[in-house]
DNA sequence: TCGATACTCAAGTGATTGTTTGAGGATGAG
DNA sequence: CTCATCCTCAAACAATCACTTGAGTATCGA
Protein backbone atom coordinates (compact mmCIF):
# COMPACT_ATOMS: atom_id res chain seq x y z
CA UNK A 1 0.00 0.00 0.00
CA UNK A 2 2.50 2.00 1.20
CA UNK A 3 4.62 0.87 -2.24
CA UNK A 4 2.09 1.47 -4.33
CA UNK A 5 1.12 5.20 -3.09
CA UNK A 6 5.06 5.96 -3.90
CA UNK A 7 4.23 5.04 -7.24
CA UNK A 8 1.48 6.77 -8.02
CA UNK A 9 3.16 9.63 -6.89
CA UNK A 10 6.21 9.27 -8.64
CA UNK A 11 3.56 8.87 -11.64
CA UNK A 12 1.67 12.17 -10.83
CA UNK A 13 5.00 14.15 -10.12
CA UNK A 14 6.70 12.62 -13.67
CA UNK A 15 3.47 13.88 -15.43
CA UNK A 16 3.08 17.42 -13.35
CA UNK A 17 7.11 18.23 -14.53
CA UNK A 18 5.92 17.12 -17.97
CA UNK A 19 3.63 19.86 -17.56
CA UNK A 20 5.83 22.13 -16.77
CA UNK A 21 8.44 20.76 -19.82
CA UNK A 22 5.38 21.12 -22.35
CA UNK A 23 6.08 24.73 -21.98
CA UNK A 24 10.05 24.49 -22.53
CA UNK A 25 9.29 21.92 -25.43
CA UNK A 26 7.12 24.94 -27.13
CA UNK A 27 10.16 27.15 -27.27
CA UNK A 28 12.64 24.24 -27.83
CA UNK A 29 12.77 25.69 -32.04
CA UNK A 30 14.94 28.27 -33.11
CA UNK A 31 12.05 28.87 -35.68
CA UNK A 32 9.27 28.79 -32.89
CA UNK A 33 11.90 31.33 -30.47
CA UNK A 34 12.24 33.72 -33.90
CA UNK A 35 7.97 33.52 -34.11
CA UNK A 36 7.35 34.67 -30.66
CA UNK A 37 10.59 37.56 -30.66
CA UNK A 38 8.18 38.98 -33.82
CA UNK A 39 5.00 38.58 -31.96
CA UNK A 40 6.46 40.50 -29.10
CA UNK A 41 6.35 43.53 -31.39
CA UNK A 42 2.32 42.81 -31.50
CA UNK A 43 0.09 40.71 -33.63
CA UNK A 44 0.82 38.99 -36.94
CA UNK A 45 -0.96 36.97 -39.79
CA UNK A 46 0.32 33.69 -40.94
CA UNK A 47 1.57 34.41 -43.95
CA UNK A 48 3.21 37.72 -42.64
CA UNK A 49 4.90 35.34 -40.24
CA UNK A 50 5.61 32.49 -43.04
CA UNK A 51 7.69 35.58 -45.38
CA UNK A 52 9.60 36.83 -42.19
CA UNK A 53 10.85 33.69 -41.01
CA UNK A 54 11.18 32.56 -44.58
CA UNK A 55 9.74 29.16 -44.01
CA UNK A 56 6.42 27.66 -46.29
CA UNK A 57 2.79 28.81 -45.04
CA UNK A 58 2.60 25.06 -43.57
CA UNK A 59 5.13 24.99 -41.63
CA UNK A 60 4.74 28.33 -39.68
CA UNK A 61 1.16 27.25 -39.63
CA UNK A 62 1.70 24.32 -37.87
CA UNK A 63 4.98 25.50 -35.92
CA UNK A 64 2.10 28.43 -34.33
CA UNK A 65 -0.50 25.59 -33.68
CA UNK A 66 2.27 23.99 -31.81
CA UNK A 67 2.79 27.28 -29.44
CA UNK A 68 -0.88 27.68 -29.05
CA UNK A 69 -1.39 24.22 -27.96
CA UNK A 70 1.46 25.08 -25.14
CA UNK A 71 -0.79 28.18 -24.27
CA UNK A 72 2.08 30.85 -25.03
CA UNK A 73 -0.13 32.81 -28.49
CA UNK A 74 -3.83 32.91 -29.28
CA UNK A 75 -5.16 33.69 -32.45
CA UNK A 76 -7.99 35.65 -33.58
CA UNK A 77 -9.70 35.38 -37.47
CA UNK A 78 -9.88 39.03 -39.12
CA UNK A 79 -11.76 38.15 -42.87
CA UNK A 80 -9.55 35.54 -44.77
CA UNK A 81 -6.43 36.30 -41.95
CA UNK A 82 -5.84 34.82 -38.99
CA UNK A 83 -3.74 36.62 -36.58
CA UNK A 84 -1.67 35.58 -33.98
CA UNK A 85 -0.35 37.05 -30.63
CA UNK A 86 1.03 36.64 -27.39
CA UNK A 87 -1.43 35.37 -24.73
CA UNK A 88 0.34 37.05 -21.76
CA UNK A 89 3.19 39.43 -20.79
CA UNK A 90 4.11 36.50 -19.09
CA UNK A 91 5.28 34.89 -21.65
CA UNK A 92 7.27 37.78 -23.22
CA UNK A 93 9.26 37.37 -19.82
CA UNK A 94 10.14 33.40 -19.98
CA UNK A 95 11.29 34.69 -23.41
CA UNK A 96 13.28 37.07 -22.20
CA UNK A 97 14.78 35.07 -19.39
CA UNK A 98 15.59 32.48 -22.00
CA UNK A 99 17.53 35.07 -24.19
CA UNK A 100 19.57 36.39 -20.45
CA UNK A 101 20.76 33.10 -19.94
CA UNK A 102 21.48 31.91 -23.07
CA UNK A 103 23.93 35.27 -23.55
CA UNK A 104 25.49 33.84 -20.17
CA UNK A 105 25.61 30.43 -20.64
CA UNK A 106 25.61 29.53 -23.60
CA UNK A 107 29.48 29.75 -24.98
CA UNK A 108 29.14 29.79 -28.63
CA UNK A 109 26.26 32.84 -28.11
CA UNK A 110 28.61 35.65 -28.62
CA UNK A 111 30.01 33.96 -31.93
CA UNK A 112 26.35 33.07 -32.76
CA UNK A 113 25.26 36.69 -32.44
CA UNK A 114 28.02 38.36 -34.19
CA UNK A 115 27.45 36.29 -37.21
CA UNK A 116 24.23 37.65 -37.34
CA UNK A 117 24.42 41.13 -36.51
CA UNK A 118 28.24 41.68 -36.91
CA UNK A 119 31.18 42.93 -35.03
CA UNK A 120 29.50 45.63 -32.24
CA UNK A 121 32.02 46.81 -30.81
CA UNK A 122 32.20 49.94 -32.68
CA UNK A 123 28.68 50.78 -32.18
CA UNK A 124 27.70 52.45 -29.33
CA UNK A 125 25.08 52.23 -27.02
CA UNK A 126 22.52 54.26 -24.76
CA UNK A 127 20.36 52.77 -21.82
CA UNK A 128 16.45 53.49 -21.65
CA UNK A 129 16.85 56.32 -18.98
CA UNK A 130 19.77 57.85 -20.28
CA UNK A 131 17.91 58.22 -23.76
CA UNK A 132 14.65 59.66 -21.75
CA UNK A 133 16.86 62.17 -20.18
CA UNK A 134 18.61 63.09 -23.86
CA UNK A 135 14.91 63.08 -25.29
CA UNK A 136 13.34 65.51 -22.70
CA UNK A 137 16.68 67.50 -23.33
CA UNK A 138 15.94 68.02 -27.07
CA UNK A 139 19.54 66.82 -27.39
CA UNK A 140 18.57 63.60 -29.88
CA UNK A 141 16.50 62.11 -33.22
CA UNK A 142 15.19 59.03 -32.01
CA UNK A 143 14.78 56.63 -35.30
CA UNK A 144 12.47 53.75 -35.69
CA UNK A 145 14.17 51.38 -38.21
CA UNK A 146 11.26 48.67 -37.89
CA UNK A 147 8.75 48.00 -40.70
CA UNK A 148 5.65 49.63 -40.93
CA UNK A 149 3.27 47.73 -39.32
CA UNK A 150 5.20 47.66 -36.39
CA UNK A 151 5.73 51.50 -36.26
CA UNK A 152 2.43 51.41 -36.38
CA UNK A 153 1.33 49.07 -33.44
CA UNK A 154 3.55 51.25 -31.14
CA UNK A 155 6.34 53.52 -31.29
CA UNK A 156 8.46 56.14 -29.26
CA UNK A 157 7.23 59.60 -29.10
CA UNK A 158 7.96 62.24 -31.27
CA UNK A 159 10.18 59.13 -33.11
CA UNK A 160 11.19 59.57 -37.20
CA UNK A 161 10.12 56.29 -38.70
CA UNK A 162 12.53 55.16 -41.21
CA UNK A 163 11.40 51.12 -42.54
CA UNK A 164 14.17 49.15 -42.90
CA UNK A 165 13.53 49.07 -46.68
CA UNK A 166 14.16 52.61 -47.23
CA UNK A 167 17.39 53.39 -45.29
CA UNK A 168 18.39 55.97 -47.55
CA UNK A 169 16.25 58.43 -45.75
CA UNK A 170 18.62 58.15 -43.00
CA UNK A 171 20.51 61.09 -45.07
CA UNK A 172 18.07 63.21 -44.78
CA UNK A 173 17.82 63.35 -41.26
CA UNK A 174 17.88 67.46 -39.82
CA UNK A 175 21.96 67.60 -38.62
CA UNK A 176 23.08 68.97 -35.52
CA UNK A 177 21.49 66.11 -33.27
CA UNK A 178 23.12 62.67 -32.57
CA UNK A 179 20.85 60.23 -34.16
CA UNK A 180 19.42 57.27 -31.51
CA UNK A 181 18.33 54.29 -33.41
CA UNK A 182 16.37 51.64 -31.97
CA UNK A 183 14.32 48.54 -33.39
CA UNK A 184 12.72 44.90 -31.94
CA UNK A 185 15.65 44.08 -29.41
CA UNK A 186 18.92 43.40 -28.54
CA UNK A 187 18.78 40.88 -31.05
CA UNK A 188 17.74 43.16 -34.53
CA UNK A 189 19.76 44.05 -36.91
CA UNK A 190 17.98 46.98 -37.90
CA UNK A 191 19.33 49.72 -35.39
CA UNK A 192 22.52 48.25 -36.30
CA UNK A 193 22.32 48.89 -40.10
CA UNK A 194 21.18 52.61 -39.49
CA UNK A 195 23.72 53.36 -37.34
CA UNK A 196 26.64 52.10 -39.06
CA UNK A 197 24.84 54.08 -42.26
CA UNK A 198 25.02 56.93 -40.39
CA UNK A 199 28.19 56.56 -39.06
CA UNK A 200 29.72 55.73 -42.36
CA UNK A 201 28.06 59.64 -43.25
CA UNK A 202 30.09 61.08 -40.70
CA UNK A 203 27.08 61.55 -37.69
CA UNK A 204 27.20 60.28 -34.33
CA UNK A 205 24.14 57.69 -34.27
CA UNK A 206 24.13 55.54 -31.23
CA UNK A 207 21.62 52.32 -30.71
CA UNK A 208 19.35 51.61 -27.99
CA UNK A 209 19.72 49.02 -25.68
CA UNK A 210 16.92 46.91 -26.48
CA UNK A 211 13.75 47.25 -28.55
CA UNK A 212 10.19 48.58 -28.35
CA UNK A 213 8.70 45.72 -26.52
CA UNK A 214 11.53 46.47 -23.43
CA UNK A 215 10.75 49.70 -23.44
CA UNK A 216 7.23 49.36 -22.96
CA UNK A 217 7.22 46.56 -20.50
CA UNK A 218 9.73 48.89 -18.53
CA UNK A 219 6.69 51.77 -18.33
CA UNK A 220 8.35 53.80 -21.29
CA UNK A 221 5.99 56.13 -23.12
CA UNK A 222 4.38 54.71 -26.40
CA UNK A 223 2.58 56.45 -28.89
CA UNK A 224 0.17 54.45 -31.90
CA UNK A 225 -0.54 55.11 -34.79
CA UNK B 1 24.81 40.05 -53.64
CA UNK B 2 22.20 41.23 -52.27
CA UNK B 3 20.65 38.17 -52.50
CA UNK B 4 23.06 35.97 -50.90
CA UNK B 5 23.66 38.69 -48.33
CA UNK B 6 20.14 37.99 -47.21
CA UNK B 7 20.06 34.47 -47.74
CA UNK B 8 23.34 34.40 -45.35
CA UNK B 9 21.82 36.67 -42.95
CA UNK B 10 18.40 34.51 -43.12
CA UNK B 11 21.51 31.10 -42.27
CA UNK B 12 22.84 33.54 -39.38
CA UNK B 13 19.93 34.41 -37.78
CA UNK B 14 18.71 30.93 -37.56
CA UNK B 15 21.79 29.74 -36.05
CA UNK B 16 21.62 32.36 -33.59
CA UNK B 17 17.68 31.41 -32.56
CA UNK B 18 18.99 27.85 -32.82
CA UNK B 19 21.15 29.47 -29.74
CA UNK B 20 18.48 30.68 -27.74
CA UNK B 21 16.16 27.65 -28.22
CA UNK B 22 19.22 25.42 -27.22
CA UNK B 23 18.37 26.76 -23.77
CA UNK B 24 14.92 25.88 -24.20
CA UNK B 25 15.71 22.37 -25.75
CA UNK B 26 17.82 21.34 -22.21
CA UNK B 27 14.72 22.20 -20.07
CA UNK B 28 12.07 20.64 -22.53
CA UNK B 29 12.07 17.31 -20.31
CA UNK B 30 9.83 16.51 -17.55
CA UNK B 31 12.78 14.75 -15.89
CA UNK B 32 15.83 17.47 -16.52
CA UNK B 33 12.96 20.16 -15.00
CA UNK B 34 13.02 18.10 -11.79
CA UNK B 35 16.62 18.00 -11.83
CA UNK B 36 16.99 21.82 -11.65
CA UNK B 37 14.08 21.75 -9.55
CA UNK B 38 15.72 19.41 -6.60
CA UNK B 39 19.41 21.54 -7.39
CA UNK B 40 17.37 24.80 -6.65
CA UNK B 41 18.14 23.17 -2.90
CA UNK B 42 21.56 22.93 -3.56
CA UNK B 43 24.13 20.67 -5.13
CA UNK B 44 23.92 17.08 -5.31
CA UNK B 45 25.97 13.85 -6.37
CA UNK B 46 24.58 12.28 -9.45
CA UNK B 47 23.50 8.99 -7.88
CA UNK B 48 21.25 10.88 -4.98
CA UNK B 49 19.64 12.63 -7.76
CA UNK B 50 19.15 8.66 -9.82
CA UNK B 51 17.06 7.68 -6.73
CA UNK B 52 15.27 11.06 -6.03
CA UNK B 53 13.99 10.83 -9.70
CA UNK B 54 13.79 7.12 -9.48
CA UNK B 55 15.52 7.00 -12.85
CA UNK B 56 18.68 4.93 -14.10
CA UNK B 57 22.25 6.13 -12.69
CA UNK B 58 23.44 6.00 -17.15
CA UNK B 59 20.25 8.23 -17.71
CA UNK B 60 20.67 10.69 -14.72
CA UNK B 61 24.03 10.92 -15.71
CA UNK B 62 22.71 11.11 -19.39
CA UNK B 63 20.69 14.48 -18.86
CA UNK B 64 22.61 16.16 -16.38
CA UNK B 65 25.53 16.22 -19.11
CA UNK B 66 22.74 17.45 -21.28
CA UNK B 67 22.02 20.57 -18.79
CA UNK B 68 25.91 20.79 -18.40
CA UNK B 69 26.48 21.08 -22.56
CA UNK B 70 23.64 23.87 -22.31
CA UNK B 71 25.38 25.58 -19.63
CA UNK B 72 22.74 25.41 -17.09
CA UNK B 73 24.54 23.45 -14.47
CA UNK B 74 28.18 22.43 -13.83
CA UNK B 75 29.64 20.30 -11.92
CA UNK B 76 32.32 19.05 -9.61
CA UNK B 77 34.26 16.12 -8.40
CA UNK B 78 34.77 15.14 -4.77
CA UNK B 79 36.22 11.91 -4.47
CA UNK B 80 34.43 9.35 -6.29
CA UNK B 81 31.33 11.48 -6.42
CA UNK B 82 30.33 14.38 -8.92
CA UNK B 83 28.48 16.80 -7.76
CA UNK B 84 26.14 18.86 -10.28
CA UNK B 85 24.55 22.72 -9.27
CA UNK B 86 22.78 25.10 -11.28
CA UNK B 87 25.58 27.83 -12.73
CA UNK B 88 23.57 30.97 -11.58
CA UNK B 89 20.68 32.68 -10.64
CA UNK B 90 19.72 33.13 -13.85
CA UNK B 91 18.74 29.47 -14.42
CA UNK B 92 16.55 29.61 -11.05
CA UNK B 93 14.84 32.60 -12.61
CA UNK B 94 14.53 31.08 -16.28
CA UNK B 95 13.09 28.07 -14.26
CA UNK B 96 10.53 30.46 -12.50
CA UNK B 97 9.48 31.75 -15.48
CA UNK B 98 8.41 28.60 -16.67
CA UNK B 99 6.87 27.20 -13.81
CA UNK B 100 4.47 30.77 -13.68
CA UNK B 101 3.82 30.55 -17.47
CA UNK B 102 2.41 26.99 -16.70
CA UNK B 103 0.62 27.22 -14.17
CA UNK B 104 -1.45 30.36 -16.10
CA UNK B 105 -1.61 29.14 -19.33
CA UNK B 106 -1.51 25.30 -19.43
CA UNK B 107 -5.28 24.58 -19.10
CA UNK B 108 -4.41 20.88 -17.40
CA UNK B 109 -1.76 21.83 -15.01
CA UNK B 110 -4.46 22.65 -12.29
CA UNK B 111 -5.23 19.12 -12.75
CA UNK B 112 -1.66 17.98 -12.46
CA UNK B 113 -0.59 19.43 -9.93
CA UNK B 114 -3.53 18.51 -7.79
CA UNK B 115 -3.33 14.96 -9.14
CA UNK B 116 0.34 15.10 -7.33
CA UNK B 117 -0.11 17.45 -4.06
CA UNK B 118 -3.65 16.42 -3.51
CA UNK B 119 -6.95 18.75 -2.95
CA UNK B 120 -5.14 22.08 -1.81
CA UNK B 121 -8.19 23.94 -1.18
CA UNK B 122 -7.91 23.47 2.72
CA UNK B 123 -4.64 24.05 3.05
CA UNK B 124 -3.50 27.44 4.57
CA UNK B 125 -0.72 29.34 3.00
CA UNK B 126 1.21 32.33 4.37
CA UNK B 127 3.30 34.70 2.59
CA UNK B 128 6.85 35.56 3.18
CA UNK B 129 6.24 38.87 4.57
CA UNK B 130 3.37 38.05 6.96
CA UNK B 131 5.81 34.94 8.05
CA UNK B 132 8.67 37.47 8.56
CA UNK B 133 6.58 39.65 10.74
CA UNK B 134 5.18 37.11 12.75
CA UNK B 135 8.35 34.94 13.58
CA UNK B 136 9.54 38.30 14.82
CA UNK B 137 6.53 38.58 17.05
CA UNK B 138 7.33 35.18 18.42
CA UNK B 139 3.69 33.77 16.87
CA UNK B 140 4.54 30.55 14.80
CA UNK B 141 6.63 27.50 15.21
CA UNK B 142 8.58 27.10 11.82
CA UNK B 143 9.29 23.98 10.40
CA UNK B 144 11.54 22.81 7.66
CA UNK B 145 10.49 19.32 6.63
CA UNK B 146 12.82 18.64 3.83
CA UNK B 147 15.52 16.09 3.82
CA UNK B 148 18.48 16.05 6.26
CA UNK B 149 21.04 17.19 3.59
CA UNK B 150 18.79 20.27 1.91
CA UNK B 151 18.33 21.54 5.22
CA UNK B 152 21.86 21.78 5.95
CA UNK B 153 23.12 23.07 2.66
CA UNK B 154 20.48 26.14 4.35
CA UNK B 155 17.32 26.79 5.97
CA UNK B 156 15.21 29.42 7.82
CA UNK B 157 17.34 31.01 11.55
CA UNK B 158 14.99 28.68 14.09
CA UNK B 159 13.31 26.41 12.15
CA UNK B 160 13.05 22.59 13.86
CA UNK B 161 13.97 20.43 11.22
CA UNK B 162 11.34 17.67 10.54
CA UNK B 163 12.55 15.42 7.45
CA UNK B 164 10.42 13.76 5.43
CA UNK B 165 10.62 10.20 6.80
CA UNK B 166 9.98 11.13 10.28
CA UNK B 167 6.87 13.27 10.22
CA UNK B 168 6.00 11.63 13.56
CA UNK B 169 8.16 14.38 15.25
CA UNK B 170 5.49 16.60 14.23
CA UNK B 171 3.62 15.06 16.82
CA UNK B 172 5.92 16.46 19.52
CA UNK B 173 6.15 20.11 18.51
CA UNK B 174 5.96 22.23 21.21
CA UNK B 175 1.60 23.38 21.69
CA UNK B 176 0.56 26.99 22.00
CA UNK B 177 1.81 28.11 18.91
CA UNK B 178 0.57 27.83 14.84
CA UNK B 179 2.74 26.14 13.10
CA UNK B 180 4.12 26.83 9.44
CA UNK B 181 5.64 24.05 7.39
CA UNK B 182 7.76 24.97 4.55
CA UNK B 183 10.28 22.81 1.98
CA UNK B 184 11.06 23.19 -1.94
CA UNK B 185 8.42 25.37 -3.44
CA UNK B 186 4.94 25.36 -4.35
CA UNK B 187 5.50 22.28 -6.47
CA UNK B 188 6.46 20.73 -3.63
CA UNK B 189 4.42 17.68 -1.36
CA UNK B 190 6.35 17.59 1.60
CA UNK B 191 5.03 20.69 3.01
CA UNK B 192 1.12 19.93 2.36
CA UNK B 193 1.66 16.41 3.75
CA UNK B 194 3.04 18.06 7.16
CA UNK B 195 0.17 20.46 7.49
CA UNK B 196 -2.47 17.95 6.92
CA UNK B 197 -1.34 15.31 9.20
CA UNK B 198 -1.07 18.61 11.89
CA UNK B 199 -4.29 19.76 10.87
CA UNK B 200 -5.67 15.98 11.41
CA UNK B 201 -4.20 16.51 14.71
CA UNK B 202 -6.31 19.55 15.78
CA UNK B 203 -3.32 21.78 15.36
CA UNK B 204 -3.45 25.34 13.33
CA UNK B 205 -0.97 24.70 10.91
CA UNK B 206 -0.18 26.73 7.37
CA UNK B 207 2.29 26.10 4.62
CA UNK B 208 4.48 28.93 3.63
CA UNK B 209 3.29 29.94 -0.11
CA UNK B 210 7.29 29.04 -1.48
CA UNK B 211 10.00 27.23 -0.56
CA UNK B 212 13.91 27.88 0.84
CA UNK B 213 15.04 28.86 -2.88
CA UNK B 214 12.50 31.51 -3.38
CA UNK B 215 13.01 33.12 0.56
CA UNK B 216 16.71 33.10 -0.02
CA UNK B 217 16.57 34.65 -3.53
CA UNK B 218 13.94 37.02 -2.72
CA UNK B 219 16.73 37.91 0.39
CA UNK B 220 15.32 36.20 3.59
CA UNK B 221 17.54 35.74 6.18
CA UNK B 222 19.09 31.77 5.89
CA UNK B 223 21.44 29.46 8.08
CA UNK B 224 23.66 27.02 7.32
CA UNK B 225 24.61 23.57 8.74
C1' DT C 1 -21.88 30.42 -57.86
C1' DC C 2 -16.99 30.71 -58.96
C1' DG C 3 -12.31 31.74 -58.22
C1' DA C 4 -8.77 33.53 -55.31
C1' DT C 5 -6.63 34.02 -50.99
C1' DA C 6 -5.34 32.49 -46.39
C1' DC C 7 -4.96 28.94 -43.59
C1' DT C 8 -5.21 24.03 -41.61
C1' DC C 9 -4.78 19.16 -41.83
C1' DA C 10 -2.79 14.49 -42.89
C1' DA C 11 0.70 11.63 -44.51
C1' DG C 12 5.42 10.70 -45.22
C1' DT C 13 10.50 11.07 -44.55
C1' DG C 14 14.86 11.94 -42.39
C1' DA C 15 16.77 13.55 -38.12
C1' DT C 16 16.78 13.89 -33.15
C1' DT C 17 15.73 12.32 -28.53
C1' DG C 18 14.87 9.34 -24.21
C1' DT C 19 15.83 5.23 -22.32
C1' DT C 20 18.12 0.74 -21.55
C1' DT C 21 22.02 -2.27 -21.63
C1' DG C 22 26.66 -3.33 -21.16
C1' DA C 23 31.29 -1.93 -21.14
C1' DG C 24 34.89 1.14 -19.53
C1' DG C 25 37.32 5.01 -16.82
C1' DA C 26 38.41 7.42 -12.37
C1' DT C 27 38.93 7.39 -7.52
C1' DG C 28 39.60 5.61 -2.85
C1' DA C 29 40.01 1.66 0.54
C1' DG C 30 42.49 -2.25 1.88
C1' DC D 1 48.30 -4.23 -6.45
C1' DT D 2 42.97 -5.55 -6.35
C1' DC D 3 38.33 -4.56 -5.55
C1' DA D 4 34.27 -1.75 -5.03
C1' DT D 5 31.95 2.46 -5.94
C1' DC D 6 30.51 6.12 -8.76
C1' DC D 7 30.10 7.85 -12.97
C1' DT D 8 30.48 8.28 -18.21
C1' DC D 9 30.27 6.54 -22.79
C1' DA D 10 28.61 3.92 -26.96
C1' DA D 11 25.32 1.26 -29.25
C1' DA D 12 20.71 0.34 -30.19
C1' DC D 13 15.77 0.83 -30.17
C1' DA D 14 11.32 3.11 -30.21
C1' DA D 15 9.20 7.48 -30.02
C1' DT D 16 8.96 12.10 -31.30
C1' DC D 17 9.82 16.09 -34.22
C1' DA D 18 10.69 19.39 -38.29
C1' DC D 19 9.70 20.08 -42.66
C1' DT D 20 7.59 19.04 -47.32
C1' DT D 21 3.88 17.89 -50.29
C1' DG D 22 -0.70 17.77 -51.59
C1' DA D 23 -5.38 18.02 -50.42
C1' DG D 24 -9.07 20.29 -47.93
C1' DT D 25 -11.65 24.27 -45.50
C1' DA D 26 -13.10 29.11 -44.60
C1' DT D 27 -13.85 33.64 -46.19
C1' DC D 28 -14.20 37.37 -49.45
C1' DG D 29 -15.08 39.65 -53.90
C1' DA D 30 -17.04 39.35 -58.42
Amino acid sequence: MAVSTAAARRVAKDALFDGFASIAKALASGRRAEIVELLAQGERSVDDLAGELGQSLANTSHHLRTLARAGLVTSRRDGTHVHYRLASDDVLELWWAMRTVAATRVDRLEELASGYLGRRGEIETISRDELLARVEAGEVIVVDVRPRAEYAAGHLPGAVHVPPDELDRLDALPAGRDVVAYCRGPYCVYADDAVRRLTRAGRRALRLEDGLPEWRHAGGPVTTG
